[in-house]
DNA sequence: CGCAATGTTGATAACAATCAAGCTCGGTGG
DNA sequence: CCACCGAGCTTGATTGTTATCAACATTGCG
């Protein structure tokens, strides 16, 4: 049985850009025109003066410690949240209350797009490490959409990518072995770490084996022989939550 | 190994709306205004003024046999389609050249949505039956959803809506037996029959045993297996593909 | 230092896959 | 009209992968 290792929801601190109200809207360190992830978040490709109405939707900053809650499943959609830092899980409980990670969120992953159907969440996030977002009120996204039609199209994009990995997934938990599974993991870990400018061959886990197996459907056990034996086989080295890929093409071999 | 009944693309046969191009724009048959899907499909929400710009849209209209592909993996991505008619598999092709069926489409649900990101269509759309589909051309309909907003916020939905149907097969395929996977696909038809107005607890099934699997990640005997025990338990009446659901209820316990 | 959380490894058991045989139904040709 | 054929389906026997149960190691933290 997996748990959120903090149960109560932490005193939100939101915090707010310094230069929030100033009529030129100065640069501030957390503006997205100053912001690492421009090249991978939301509102990427758009123009100087677009990006400058988008930072003030996407104004408010939100810090999640480890362990906390950045939103419940059941709660009324509002925002949608863009992680700046750290990242999240999305747990959905199944019947019997057995909880189901549905996805791992890194950096300039947005979270919350399920929610825009139902107007409500329909997981909990979870972060995974101190961790910091930027919310952005989707009501007043999708105004800003209708006059800006390069963001209209990248948020359609950026939804539909979402689906694209979720039935990535899907084929992956529905017809592979756990060998299978846990290498089509780590390289999905690798790409995404890449894209964020890190070595696409050494990362470290935000996860225990425990969530690992959860969103793979596979138990803590089976994870961590398959740990042992990648490793054995001279296909990755692990220590703890340091993952270094030795052979990636071997790894992409045992996918197919 | 699942294999397209037919391999060569059929001959498309168009088919245009009689009052196509006509002043007055007269209902024909096929438009929006006169669909029976009126109320679960895309344009659902519409004013009758914006409804008939999106009839000028989605006015074509194609049939796709049986057996025969509406799109294939890698095409470059240009309409959307919505299923008027009949039902759609969408295939992935992984490694090996084994398929995976990634989703079932019935009438009224949106086919393409996941090729918006990569600008090519992700997977293959095979009929299941003599079919027809909406041809929604997506840069115009991008185009449109601009002056109106309730279609921006009505594509927007549709797509959240894709998500949170994958996540929930996700869930499924991850962390259920194969008894329970059975029970929420019968439940999941059950409940989209319903929706299209037919009976929820008597429908034919438009795929073979060995799709159903192949869907679910399970074989083709397993799944055969698990329909005769839930036929002896009572629970569904099976003859063929004719399913009638007796104990909606217990079948949902056993989903949790 | 000691405890709790996390991770590793081994033994056994259960579930579903695989292999195999035969059945049912609908279509086709003699 | 009937016999045959093949696709789809059912059922049984056996195997293999992964879960489960269990014990112990390691790490980090109070």
């Amino acid at each position: 049985m997996l748990q959120a290792t903090a149960i109560a929801s932490q005193p939100v601190a939101f915090v707010l850009p310094a230069g929030k109200g100033a009529a030129a809207h100065a640069r501030s360190a957390v503006a997205c025109s100053s912001c690492c992830l421009q090249g991978v978040c939301l509102p990427c490709g758009l123009t100087e003066r677009d990006l400058d109405r988008f930072d003030e939707l996407a104004a408010a900053k939100r810090r999640v410690t480890r362990g906390s809650f950045l939103y419940r499943e059941g709660d009324t959609f509002e925002y949608l949240y863009a992680v700046r830092s750290g990242a999240f899980k999305t747990v959905g409980v199944s019947h019997h209350g057995e909880e189901k990670i549905t996805a791992f969120h890194l950096a300039g992953e947005l979270l919350g797009l399920e929610a825009i159907s139902a107007g409500r969440y329909g997981y909990s996030a979870v972060a995974l490490e101190d961790s910091q977002v930027c919310a952005i009120p989707f009501a007043a996204l999708e105004t800003l959409s209708l006059a800006v039609p390069i963001l209209q199209h990248q948020l359609f994009r950026t939804i539909s990518g979402d689906i694209s990995r979720d039935q990535g997934l899907m084929l992956l938990l529905g017809s592979m072995s756990a060998e299978q599974r846990l290498a089509a993991f780590l390289l999905s870990l690798s790409r995404r770490y890449q894209r964020l400018g890190f070595a696409a061959d050494r990362f470290v886990l935000r996860m225990t084996r425990e969530e690992i197996g959860n969103y793979l459907g596979l138990t803590l056990e089976t994870v961590s022989r398959l740990f042992s034996r990648f490793q054995k086989d001279g296909l990755i080295a692990v220590r703890q939550r340091e993952v270094e890929l030795r052979e990636a093409a071997r790894l992409r071999e045992i996918v197919g």
